[in-house]
DNA sequence: TTAGGGTTAG
């Protein structure tokens, strides 16, 4: 290194000599000197003078020792201008390595241009290096490019060369690759090896990680690094045992693993959930002489506080502050938002007592605020409620001092003890702290409480967030307060939010409740000149809403107002239209759209033609109803069991069993299952053309087939065979039904009472009319219950058995004469 | 912050 340079100066350039020798490193020193300053800083002539002089080993050191990896790279730059001047492999690598130091990929990228379009002589170790500097930035394909190419940097690369490639291409697991390199490989060495295991591990490829860890066990070339790599391996899998047996296996042979390698196993468990692991393996790193830090207790404590283990959370909280290390703002509160979660307030104080003082005032406001939100989620949203208002009054308390000596600094106790905390003096609530409890209120239903609060939060002179404005006004609409949402909205506004699409779904939702078409297409309107996108199952709801106040047609023109705003109504709310038709009998006007929606927008799914298919049926075209059903088998469309229960009960009802017997082996054929709606329609067919015995066969069979009853089936069954005038069956499935908890309607009862009367079962009919007797207040004189009640009676006065005469149904019935209901 | 809204039996 020992180089001199003989440089020839201009005349006149003092303070240096005219003629002299310049060794390296003075050479080195001045240039540094130079570019360590800004442009404008420098001396041109002196520089100039330099630049005659330079060699690759100054270069070397000067950007070896440029603090700034920009002057590095502009004097490498400047460097590369100089005449007579060409970088060698050494002053390349030195670039390189900083700009893969600094993370620069793109400037190292044209780095390796210049290097290849130069052909800058390399030796093998150099270009291993540079395959190294490239890989470490994800290069990979340059490196391999740059290996492939080596030929052309007059370089023959030998193992070194071939190790630091196969490292690269094993980082990112690219193990066909490493493979087919490993093979070219004279006399792999342990490196190689290594690399290969590094490949395996990175593609989890596990039997070829052992094999390559025996292969180097057998060499005996298996040192701390080799167990490193397979540790974080198995740790990243989670093979948590795995690794303790590793790091037992290293301790047994005297090994160690370093610090990092500690800290990445700590990490790894405590993210993976593996807290005990986590805090074993720290252990194991306190006694290999390392230390933990704030990072390494704040992942500990935080797996504990996922496992919800908050006390052991807390235990390492002390054992860190004990050992002299102070929590910083996110790990208090974390430690607080836990306690707070788990219930735990008085330990949440005791911890903002220790801290609070040190906090500045703003992350002391976030820990109150932490606290607030620890206690939403611990359902306590009242104490939220009260500690804010803690928190309030200390504004008045400042207000109320505002001459005195309002420096002093003491604390009060918080204004409502229960809240348990203690406020500091100092704590004023802000934005987001009435953001949480009002949105803590909206949630627990508490809407009145959160509305008040708003108030005494804009006398706060805050303002709340957009979340906490959205929440209200979603849970005024949802309760159909839509002035006082409107009222919100202004506010809102005022303060200068901007409504969301959220907000105004909230308010969209509302009016379709409402059935509100017009005013909810004008909000349609903004919203679209808003670019927001309404949610279309309100949609189905406004036009179900309609057809529920027989405003068919309005639900209809609803959709195409919405089509011409620019939304397009989806199938489902197409389908609640014409199911609306359907049930008003407008069968033709809901086949119409039927088609209409078919042919422009949707192919309609078997849920509409299940709706089309029941119109028709209701209406009792079931010639129709079939050509739907088999419209849509061409279409290939798989009808569902709810289509062909359809079916069956049309033909029931019909009085075509034929027909349903049919519909129900089809069922059987194609695999839908039969339900227990199917059987209840077919059982109520049977009884009602007399068929009973037929009835009760289907009745065993739906439940040889694990298809339970339910009331509606126990209901029809008796029903049936009361209509069939059989008693006494209907009354053991009566018994059966009540067996199995299911409560019988007053009908089926009065049914009952009447069937057995005209078994003259008196005593059962008399039961019967005491179960009937709670229900009697539900049951409106017009009704055919009502005539059938009296009539039970009338029979039932006639004999001589005490009834209750306090029931006023009964007391009205008394002493009617038979011609008068029959 | 929001995914589920339309069809069947007494």
């Amino acid at each position: 290194m020992a180089l001199r340079a003989t440089i020839i100066l201009r005349k006149n350039s003092p303070p240096f000599p005219s003629l002299f020798t310049i060794s390296t490193p003075s050479l080195a020193h001045h240039l540094l000197h130079h570019f360590s300053r800004p442009p404008p800083l420098r001396d041109p002539a002196h520089l100039q003078t330099l630049a005659s002089a330079l060699t690759p080993d100054a270069v070397e050191a000067v950007l070896r020792d440029l603090q700034s990896w920009r002057s590095a790279h502009e004097f490498f730059l400047w460097v590369s201008l100089q005449p007579g001047f060409r970088h060698s492999c050494y002053t390349y690598n030195a670039m390189a390595s900083i700009l893969s130091r600094v993370r620069q990929p793109s400037l190292l990228r044209s780095l390796l241009h210049e290097i290849l379009s130069r052909k800058c002589p390399m030796t093998p170790g150099a270009l291993g290096f540079l395959i190294r500097c490239v890989g470490s930035q994800g290069l990979v394909d340059e490196a391999e490019f740059l290996f492939d190419h080596a030929e052309e940097l007059s370089c023959v690369p030998n193992l070194y060369t071939y190790n630091c490639l196969i490292e690269v291409l094993a980082k990112v697991g690219r193990v066909r690759m490493v493979e087919l390199r490993f093979r070219e490989m004279k006399n792999p060495d342990k490196y190689s090896f290594t690399a290969m295991l590094q490949a395996y591990c990175n593609a989890g490829m596990l039997d070829h990680v052992w094999r390559v860890f025996k292969e180097l066990h057998g060499r005996g070339w298996v040192d701390e690094h080799v167990f490193t790599i397979l540790v974080v391996a198995f740790c990243r899998w989670g093979k948590v045992d795995k690794v303790f047996e590793l790091v037992e296996a290293m301790e047994g042979l005297g090994m160690r693993l370093n610090v990092k390698t500690f800290r990445v196993l700590v990490h790894g468990f405590a993210k993976q959930g593996s807290v005990e692991k986590a805090v074993e393996m720290f252990k194991k790193m306190k006694l290999a002489g390392f230390d933990g830090d704030l990072r390494l207790y704040s992942v500990l404590i935080e797996g504990f506080c996922a496992a919800k283990a908050v006390e052991n959370g807390l235990a390492l909280y002390r054992e860190m502050k004990n050992s002299g290390i102070c929590p910083d703002n996110r790990l208090m509160k974390m430690m607080i938002s836990s306690l707070c979660g788990a219930g735990d307030m008085a330990n949440a104080n005791s911890l903002l007592e220790e801290e609070g003082d040190k906090a500045s005032l703003a992350s002391l406001v976030s820990l109150y605020n932490t606290i607030l939100d620890g206690m939403i989620r611990f359902g306590d949203v009242e104490r939220a409620h009260l500690l804010l208002r803690s928190m309030m009054a200390n504004r008045n308390s400042l207000v109320a001092q505002k001459d005195g000596d309002e420096c002093e600094s003491r604390e009060f106790e918080g204004a409502v003890s229960e809240s348990l905390f203690r406020i500091k003096k100092s704590v004023l609530p802000n934005d987001e702290s009435f953001s949480i409890v009002l949105c803590g209120l909206c949630e627990g239903d508490k809407l009145d409480k959160a509305l008040v609060l708003f108030d005494d939060m804009i006398s706060n002179a805050c303002k709340g967030n957009l979340l906490m404005h959205n929440n209200l006004i979603n849970k005024l609409c949802s309760v159909g307060r839509l002035e006082e949402s409107y009222n919100m909205l202004n506010k809102m506004r005022e303060l200068g939010f901007v409504p969301t699409e959220f907000t105004n779904n909230s308010i969209f939702y509302c009016l379709c409740k409402r059935g509100d078409s017009s005013t909810a297409i004008d909000l349609l309107k903004e919203m679209r000149h808003q670019g927001h996108v309404p949610w279309i199952k309100y949609c189905t709801l406004m036009v179900q809403q309609l057809s529920k106040q027989g405003k068919v047609d309005e639900a209809c023109s609803f959709l195409e107002e919405m089509v011409q705003i620019g939304f397009l109504p989806d199938m489902i709310a197409y389908s609640a239209a014409i199911d609306g038709m359907c049930r008003i009998g407008e069968m033709d006007k809901a086949l119409k759209v039927f088609r209409d929606v078919s042919s422009s927008c949707y192919l309609p799914d078997v849920v509409a033609h299940n709706i089309v298919i029941n119109g028709f049926c209701k209406a009792g075209r079931l010639a129709d109803a079939e050509a739907i059903l088999n419209e849509m088998i061409d279409k290939g469309i798989v009808p569902s069991t709810v289509t062909y229960n359809l079916m069956i009960d049309g033909w029931c009802k019909a009085g075509r069993m034929d027909k349903a017997l049919a519909c129900l082996s089809k069922m059987n054929d194609e695999s839908e299952p039969p339900s227990v709606a199917t059987y209840t329609s077919l059982i109520d067919g049977f009884c009602s053309v007399g068929r009973t015995e037929d009835a009760l066969q289907l009745w065993n069979e739906m439940q040889e087939k694990g298809c339970l009853p339910n009331k509606i089936a126990y209901s029809a069954l008796v029903y049936g065979l009361c209509k069939c005038g059989r008693a006494d069956v209907a009354l053991s499935y009566f018994h059966e039904m009540k067996e199995r908890k299911f409560e019988a309607d007053a009908s089926l009862c009065i049914l009952m009472v009447n069937c057995l009367l005209l078994k003259r079962n008196l005593v059962s009919a008399t039961e019967f009319l005491k179960q009937v007797r709670p229900m009697v207040e539900s049951i409106t004189t017009d009704s055919k219950d009502y005539r059938l009640m009296r009539k039970a009676v009338y029979e039932l006065s006639k004999d001589v058995i005490s009834l209750d005469k306090k029931t006023p149904l009964i007391q009205s019935v008394s002493g009617v004469k038979e011609d008068n209901y029959n």
